[in-house]
DNA sequence: TCGGAGCCTGACATCAGTGTGAAGGTCAAG
DNA sequence: CTTGACCTTCACACTGATGTCAGGCTCCGA
């Protein structure tokens, strides 16, 4: 699918769609024409992409840990490929993950603490 | 406490203290020399702040957010304050972190699953 | 064959969060 | 009284994510 149809599918511009690509996240064919050519699955991938960069994550970290994130099933690089120092990186990626989760989660408990405490009865 | 302690001990750059100030979340006072005047709890309020900014939040969320985030027990505004608008709102800053929180925590387990498998035996 | 829609690249602009430095005021210790 | 550490404001610059526009190519339908 051509870059118009991907931008409609997932609501992302196509600014965003090239800005990915550049920043490594996006890997389309290109037709002779010189088009972007996406496969199915970067609608999905796009929606990954999204969710992460509204959570928080950079592009960076993103490119990082994107290889590992496709659903059960879908070719990962497979174990021997995983040096222990990939091994250990990914380790670090985790950790700060669950940081993030650990203060959005501790906040997310104070501020519905707050609410039921102010508005016991919300009818 | 000045701002050079507040730094040292919180190990946030001053200029990032006075740019909080900009933005409306630190309300240092003011000495008679001009210089900003902190209150012990700055260093938790900018521990909050940093682990809130870090967490991919903005600092208009988080000036939206902090009033209601002390720990308990500390001055929150009273419910007679909370308008159901007010209310609404922090409702909805509690949705868009749940949906942080689950994208997070969506991948953290990908991750997880992915190291696991792939290095079953880390000795 | 022409017009328009869609694609290409490239450039400049914006916003938030930071870094850095200049020019100058305050204050305590020597 | 001077020096040095600390404070003040102001300003310019950078990065990452994004918006927007210009100039030009491709292709399809009238």
């Amino acid at each position: 699918m051509r870059i118009g149809e991907l931008s409609r599918r997932t609501g992302v511009p196509t600014r965003l769609l090239r800005y990915y690509e550049e920043q490594d996240l996006l890997h389309p064919e290109r037709a002779d024409n010189g088009y972007r050519s996406y496969p199915e699955s970067a609608v999905a991938d796009v929606q990954q992409i999204r969710g992460l960069l509204d959570s928080g994550l950079t592009t960076e970290m993103i490119r990082a840990i994107m290889p590992y994130l496709s659903g059960p099933g879908v070719l990962h690089p497979p174990a021997e490929c995983v040096t222990p120092q990939t091994a250990a990186l990914l380790q670090g990626h985790i950790e700060r993950i669950q940081s993030r989760i650990d203060c959005l989660s501790r906040n997310r408990d104070r501020l519905s603490a707050y609410l039921a405490a102010v508005r016991p009865d919300p009818r």
